[in-house]
DNA sequence: GTTTTCGGTGATAGCGCTAGCAATTTGGCC
DNA sequence: GGCCAAATTGCTAGCGCTATCACCGAAAAC
C-alpha cells in the first residue's frame, strides 16, 4: 500500500535530540558497551521520547545482515511442528529476531528450493528439520555464514547445531515397553512415513529382531497422510492379514486413537486382546478410556532450544554445546497393561 | 552474523546484461506492462541467466512499502488457527508476499502492542482475528493506510474486510439441532471462553430460550484453557451437578472427545443417555465411536480468502466484497442421535 | 508541416541506516 | 611536561532499489 513514511522518526531526529551524531545513536543501540555511559543515557531518554523505532529495512540494507530467522517445516497443520514453532515463537519474542516460517510439504526439493530462497535474504539464522536435506541443499547450508540448526533428530556430521532426539532408540524403546507387558504378536502401523516416522520403524524391527520375533509382515502402512480415520482403516486391514496381533505400536497419536476406536466398533477388548501404543503423548493420549500409551517429546523446548542456540550465537556467545539430545519420555498406560504379567525376554 | 553480500547480483548487473538501465528493469519486474514487449524479454532472460533475486530491504526503503504481511493469532496450538495459517502461507506463497505471525495469546493488550509493532513497519497488509480489538487498536487500523481482514468472525462496522462466520448462528444451529433430535436439558461444556465461543454460547442461550428451556445452570466453565482432558472434568462436574442433563454440546471438540471418554469410564450411554455436540469440526469427530457430531467452519478456506483479499488489494483490484461469510455446516453424526424420535419443537 | 499527446526510457536523488576510517579526547607512563 | 595508546565520537560513502521528473521519438491532431 502505498504512501511515503512522511512522518517516520529516523535515527537522526534522535541524534538531534539528544545532541550527538546519528551514528553513536546507531551504536548506542546496537552496541551500548562502547558509548559513554552519559551519551548512553541522553539517547535512551529521546529514544522513549520520540517512540523510535529502527527501520528494519535500512539498518539491513547498510548492514548486509537481518534479524530474520527462517523456519522450513514439513507440514504447518502437524501438532508435532505448531508445538515447535509455539517454543520457536516464544523464545524469538525476547529477542528482536522475526520468525518467517515456511512449509517444505515433506518434499527435500521444495526445501532446497526455500533454502535457496531463504539464503538470498541473507537470514540470521536458519532452523531446518531433521537430517534429510537434499546433497545441494546440505552443501548450501554449510558453505552459508549462518546459525543453522536441525531440529528434531539427531545423527552424525551436523551442518552446525543440532537438537533433536533418536528417533530410533524411542521407536525401539516403545517396542520394548511391549515385549516387557507380555505381547508377542506386535504390529506397526504407518501412515505416510516421513524419514523420521521411518527411524522409528527401524527402532520397532530391531526391538522385535533382538527378541527373535521379527515379521515384515507385521508391517502396515498407506501412503495417505496420518489421520484418526487412516488409523481406523489400518486396524482393520491389520486384523484381516493377521487376526493373531495382540499389539499395534502406531507411528503416532492420531494413528493410535483411530485403531482405539475402531477396536471399540469391532468389538476388541483393549488391552487385553490387543495392547494399543502411539507416539508423541499428544494431550488425549492421557484422557482417552483407556489411556492409551505412548512416547512423549520435548517438542516446544525444542523449538525454544534452537531459538536460543540461534540467539546465543548471533550476540557472538555461541552456545557451549552444539549438539542437544533432549530425549524422550516413554508413557506406559492402560491400553498397553496386558493381562499376562512381565514374563517378557523369553521371546516367542 | 557479519558478512558483506559481496557477491550479490543486483539490478545494475542484469541492466547492464540487458543493455538497459537499472530503472527500465526494476520497473519491468513490477509493472511488466509498462515496458515494451522486447526489452521486456531481454530482461526476464538476463534475471534468469544471472539468477537475480530482488532484495526485499533495498525495495522496501527505497518504496517505503513492504510485501510483509503481518497475521496475529490468539494461539499458535490450537488447530484451528493452524488451520487458518496453513491457508494464509498457501495462498501467499502463489505471490511475493511474506508473512509474518505473531501470538496475541488471547490478549487484546497484547494484540495492540503487536499491532503497534507491526504498524511501524509498515506491512503491507494484517490479518487480526474477531471484532474485539482495544478502541485504541482499531482506532490505528482505521487510521493505517493498509489493507485489513479481520477473520473468524463477523459483525457490524469491519475496520476494512472481513472474512469469518457467525458463531452466534452457528450455536444456535447445533443448540436447535439437539432440541430437533428430541433433548431437551442440555448442557454447556466450555473451558476458557474467547470472544468466539462467549457467541456460540449466546447463540446456545437463545435456541433454548426460544424453546423455553433456559436455565443458566446448565453452563459449566472453566477458566482453564481447553483440553480433552478438561472436557473429562467438566462432564463430571455438569453430572454431579445436574444428574438430570440428557446432552452437552461443547463448546468444542476436545472438550466433546473428553466427555466421549468420560461417559465411557462412567459407563454413560452415548447417544442414548446423554447426546454430545461439539464444535470445530476436526478430522477426529467423525472416525470417533460414536461419531460425534460437530459444526464445521471452513477455516482453511477463511485464511486462503483473507490472502486473497490482501493480495487483491494490494495490487490494485480490491475483491468486490469486502465482506465475505464462509458460513458453517451442520454434521449430525450417531452422538446425537436419541432414541426418541423427532417430536420436537413441542417444548418440556 | 507543426504542435500535441503519449508510450517508453533514462538520469538524479534519495530511503534510513551502518562499515570503515578519521578525528578527537582521555588517561597512563616515563 | 610530553608522548603514545586506548577510549570515545564523528565524517564519508554507500547498501540496492525506486519516486520523481525529464527526455525522446512517433503517432495523432490541427
Amino acid at each position: 500500500m502505498a504512501r511515503r513514511k512522511k512522518g517516520r522518526t529516523t535515527i537522526a531526529d534522535v541524534a538531534a535530540q539528544a545532541g550527538v551524531s546519528p551514528i553513536t545513536v546507531s551504536r548506542a543501540l546496537r552496541e551500548p558497551a562502547r558509548v559513554s555511559e552519559a551519551l548512553r543515557r541522553r539517547i535512551d531518554a529521546a529514544v522513549r521520547d520520540l517512540n523510535y523505532v529502527p527501520d528494519q529495512h535500512a539498518r539491513a540494507l547498510a548492514s548486509a545482515r537481518t534479524n530474520v530467522v527462517g523456519v522450513l517445516v514439513p507440514s504447518l497443520t502437524n501438532t508435532v511442528f505448531a508445538d515447535v514453532l509455539r517454543g520457536v515463537h516464544d523464545r524469538a519474542e525476547k529477542t528482536d529476531l522475526q520468525v518467517q516460517v515456511a512449509n517444505t510439504r515433506y518434499s527435500p526439493v521444495e526445501e532446497e528450493r526455500l533454502i535457496r530462497l531463504f539464503l538470498s535474504q541473507s537470514p540470521a539464522g536458519l532452523i531446518v528439520v531433521g537430517i534429510d536435506q537434499t546433497d545441494e541443499a546440505a552443501r548450501l547450508l554449510r558453505a552459508a555464514d549462518l546459525a543453522v540448526v536441525q531440529i528434531m533428530e539427531l545423527g552424525p556430521d551436523p551442518f552446525d547445531m543440532m537438537v533433536g532426539l533418536s528417533q530410533f532408540d524411542a521407536g525401539k524403546a516403545m517396542t520394548e515397553h511391549l515385549l516387557e507387558a507380555g505381547y508377542r504378536r506386535i504390529a506397526f502401523l504407518a501412515a505416510r512415513l516421513d524419514p523420521r516416522s521411518n527411524r522409528r520403524m527401524a527402532g520397532y524391527r530391531a526391538a522385535l529382531a533382538e527378541a527373535g520375533l521379527g515379521d515384515d509382515n507385521l508391517i502396515v502402512r498407506t501412503s495417505a497422510p496420518s489421520s484418526v480415520r487412516v488409523g481406523c482403516e489400518l486396524l482393520r486391514e491389520i486384523v484381516t492379514r493377521r487376526p493373531d496381533i495382540d499389539a499395534v505400536f502406531c507411528n503416532n497419536d492420531d494413528i493410535a486413537l483411530g485403531v482405539l476406536f475402531e477396536c471399540r466398533r469391532m468389538g476388541i477388548a483393549v488391552p487385553e486382546r490387543l495392547g494399543i501404543a502411539g507416539f508423541n503423548d499428544f494431550e488425549m493420549m492421557a484422557a482417552a478410556e483407556p489411556p492409551i500409551s505412548s512416547v512423549a517429546t520435548e517438542r516446544y523446548e525444542m523449538g525454544v532450544t534452537a531459538m536460543d542456540m540461534i540467539a546465543k550465537t548471533i550476540a557472538g556467545t555461541p552456545p557451549e554445546r552444539k549438539v542437544v539430545d533432549l530425549g524422550f519420555r516413554l508413557c506406559p498406560r492402560a491400553s498397553t497393561r496386558a493381562a499376562k504379567p512381565t514374563q517378557a525376554r523369553e521371546a516367542g
